[in-house]
DNA sequence: CGCTTTTGACCGGCGC
DNA sequence: GCGCCGGTCAAAAGCG
């Protein structure tokens, strides 16, 4: 779903942007290029109170100019206020792994889209300062619909 | 039966 | 090298 109005004027460095459908478009999350793992953590956007949501990712970039793209990882990342850590965001998913990560005593859940050649993955834990978030981080676009 | 989850093993990158 | 650390594999178990 691309939508021009929720674009950024200057764009000079790739940004991504959080569709939320259900969402009005002032709801529209979007936070800047993070370099590492513990700064997506910190520059993790403001806090979603309904659980239910379909998260999609829009890579936004300076296109049509000869500037090099660099190949990065595409991911998405918020925290949600919420107690269980399940949340219907309307794709099915298998978890393949379950690690703890140190300085934290939660561990961290590794999912994968279940849709037969869907690359996505997410990850899901609580956060570590504040155990009532759930940060959840997508990874890659979908291959199909959702089952909406 | 056909999926899932569980869980330790395994692996690759990186710092020392 | 070697060991830590984060991510993935895969075999076995679980479940409807």
């Amino acid at each position: 779903m691309s939508d021009n109005n929720s674009r950024p004027s200057d764009s000079r460095d790739r940004q991504y942007v959080i569709e939320l459908p259900n969402f009005e478009p002032s709801e529209f999350l979007m936070f800047e290029e993070w370099p590492d793992e513990d700064a997506a953590y910190n520059a993790s956007v403001e806090p979603v109170q309904n659980p239910v949501y379909q998260a999609n990712e829009v890579v936004l970039g300076d296109d049509g100019s000869g500037r090099e793209r660099r190949e990065t990882k595409e991911r998405v990342a918020f925290k949600t206020i919420s107690e269980v850590e399940i949340l219907d965001d309307g794709f099915k998913w298998r978890k393949y792994g379950k690690k703890m990560v140190k300085n934290s005593p939660n561990p961290r859940n590794y999912y994968r889209c279940s849709v037969d050649g869907c690359p996505v993955k997410k990850r899901v834990e609580r956060d570590r300062d504040d155990p009532r978030y759930v940060i959840t981080t997508y990874e890659g676009v979908h291959n199909h619909q959702s089952s909406f």
